[in-house]
DNA sequence: CAAGTTACAAGTTTTGACATCTGTTACCAA
DNA sequence: TTGGTAACAGATGTCAAAACTTGTAACTTG
């Protein structure tokens, strides 16, 4: 018996996601997601060679809609490059900030999962240094920010402000200074604690 | 029977020790303590009220342990408050990655312990922060550090480097580059971002 | 009474038989 | 050939019974 509706890897993903939504990472199963398309496990296999494979591209999608929306930031070159900057870092913390409290489960699946298949996680932490780098340069292009090399640059501040974009401290964002928090290390990394030579 | 050899706390704990790096923190039992000490168990609760409470002493004193290291360096006057400081981060930073070299198993296992028992992680960032914070208010009192709360400026400085510091990032720390980070982040904080507004 | 013991209830973990899941193969239909 | 099925072996997960762990209490000894 032919499947009625075709199959094909959107609707495998989509329904991936609600599956993992409901029953959690540890939970969902190749013959959920089945089940819930109304085919048989191994015609999923035909899509994706292995559940691995198949965590992985819906892990991917879910970074790259995250990607998607900083990059209308990074890109608008209409704010400043330190105000975009900063605009930025806080865009970061506040994304994975409302996918936490939308969906607690969903975002403690991709979490295990990002941590699990890293080659998904440096992947997304690359587009990120892209981003960044893009705005460090456009600041060192209009004279706003100092640097030698916006790349290196942009790694700096990124490992910086690691508390407030590594998912690794996903627990301490639930504390509601954590805002302010990442606005002090933005003003000290802008400024610097060196006393100026010759004030 | 009564004990041949005096039970004390210290030997309670160093027991511990013994049996957390042998069996891990989940199969540590407070019957294999007794065990290896030739007591009951009964023994080791009249020294320690809860198998809780245990595991926080011997947490907090492996904690103080490296308390006390990272004291000498930020109490030495004779070093520069600036020097001190980069010293100092780098002292944190390395003081765990010999931990993790020189004994993985027990690493890992006061790393969940800490996790778990929070009042003994935060009591001990409250301590590192106190020696950060003294470094600072040496460095604004002899001109060399500008601040307008060394306290303040001291959280700050700690939040930006939590890649370096904070236990989650533990598995980062093998990268070989992770030094060389570090010196980047600290240089960043110093030296500021932002272009002179007087070039 | 200080420092230990044995004995035990309540809760938690291990065990081992059973069920489910993953990934593959051989097959079917448009 | 593309897109599906059914049946299967081996790995993994589940669940209830048994074993162990925690924490307490009543007891023993110098």
């Amino acid at each position: 018996m032919p499947a009625r509706t075709p199959l094909d890897a959107n609707a495998i993903l989509a329904a991936t996601e609600e599956i993992l939504r409901r029953h959690g990472p540890d939970k969902a199963t190749v013959v959920d997601v089945a089940r819930a398309l109304g085919v048989s496990h191994a015609a999923v296999y035909k899509h994706f060679p292995s559940k691995q494979a198949l965590r992985e591209a819906v892990t991917r999608r879910w970074l790259d809609r995250n990607r998607d929306a900083l990059a209308v930031i990074a890109a608008d070159s209409a704010v400043p490059p330190v105000q975009r900057l900063r605009t930025w870092l806080h865009a970061v913390l506040a994304g994975k900030q409302a996918k936490i409290r939308e969906d607690p489960e969903l975002f403690a699946a991709y979490g295990i999962l990002a941590a699990a298949h890293s080659s998904v996680a440096t992947d997304h932490v690359a587009d990120l240094l892209g981003q960044l780098t893009a705005i460090i340069a456009d600041g060192a292009a209009d004279g706003s920010l100092r640097t030698d090399d916006a790349e290196a640059t942009a790694r700096v501040v990124f490992n910086a402000t690691a508390k407030f974009n590594h998912l690794a401290h996903a627990a301490e964002w639930q504390n509601p200074g954590i805002g302010a928090e990442l606005d002090e290390v933005y003003s000290l990394l802008l400024e610097g604690l060196h006393a100026p030579t010759s004030p």
